[in-house]
DNA sequence: AAAGATACATAAGATTCTTGGGTATTTAAT
DNA sequence: ATTAAATACCCAAGAATCTTATGTATCTTT
């Protein structure tokens, strides 16, 4: 039996961008403080993204053209809400793919199944 | 359909120690250019570590305890052969396992296959 | 009124990898 | 014979990315 609270941080290193370009292809448009609260929730507190990770991501993910906002007022607070461009859409589905593929090869590696064919 | 010659970098980041206790775990002693030309064979190429990544994380996992060395000449060439501790056994164990549940995570949370009960 | 949640942001430092060296022996090719 | 490629180790400057700590401000609950 294995437990586990939170992943070490380093094997979340490099994966941060891959599940913002997917939830918020899933999700439209999200606002980073969202986006934080629903990787928590989808993943029981095992990924908990810091916000001093975050906010440099979202910022270089929108000056690369992956991503665009809007402000919105909520009262007197400001929101952010991030979208995908086009551009980001195309990065969202090449970098979930490579995920996936790279999952694969490492669970060879691993050997914690019998080979399937790496397709 | 998806291609890949190699994977991007950053995915590869925080895998490394994983890959390597992994590998020692089954082989049991190996030397440090033979675990990347390993590598690179069974993932065809996918995961070419370099020297500049391989060495110091060898040699920090054994000022860490986790690897024992011993040298061999092969000629008049020095080979050193990298083996687990028993420490290493269990760091080894350990991270594969939160490695396997990491990736049951991230394939949930990536909408990749419908969930399975994240056990 | 205070505490906690919401919501943004920045910056110093740590870690880890990339890139580009350096040294030296052995084997294969020209 | 000589060159190129493979084997085999190593280090260090720089880049990228995350952690930790901090700052500001509003809204909601106790």
């Amino acid at each position: 039996m294995y437990l586990c609270l939170m992943y070490s941080s380093e094997l979340i290193k490099g994966t941060l961008k891959t599940i913002i370009l997917n939830l918020l292809r899933d999700k439209g448009r999200m606002y980073g403080y969202e986006i934080t609260a629903k990787v928590k929730e989808l993943t029981d507190g095992k990924i908990q993204i810091t916000e001093g990770a975050l906010y440099p991501t979202l910022h270089s993910l929108e000056k690369n053209g992956e991503l665009e906002t809007e402000k919105e007022f909520i009262g007197k607070r400001v929101r952010k809400y991030y979208s995908l461009t086009s551009q980001g859409q195309e990065t969202a589905s090449q970098k979930v793919n490579e995920l996936a593929d790279f999952m694969n090869t490492m669970k060879f590696l691993l050997d914690l199944e019998p080979k399937l064919g790496n397709a």
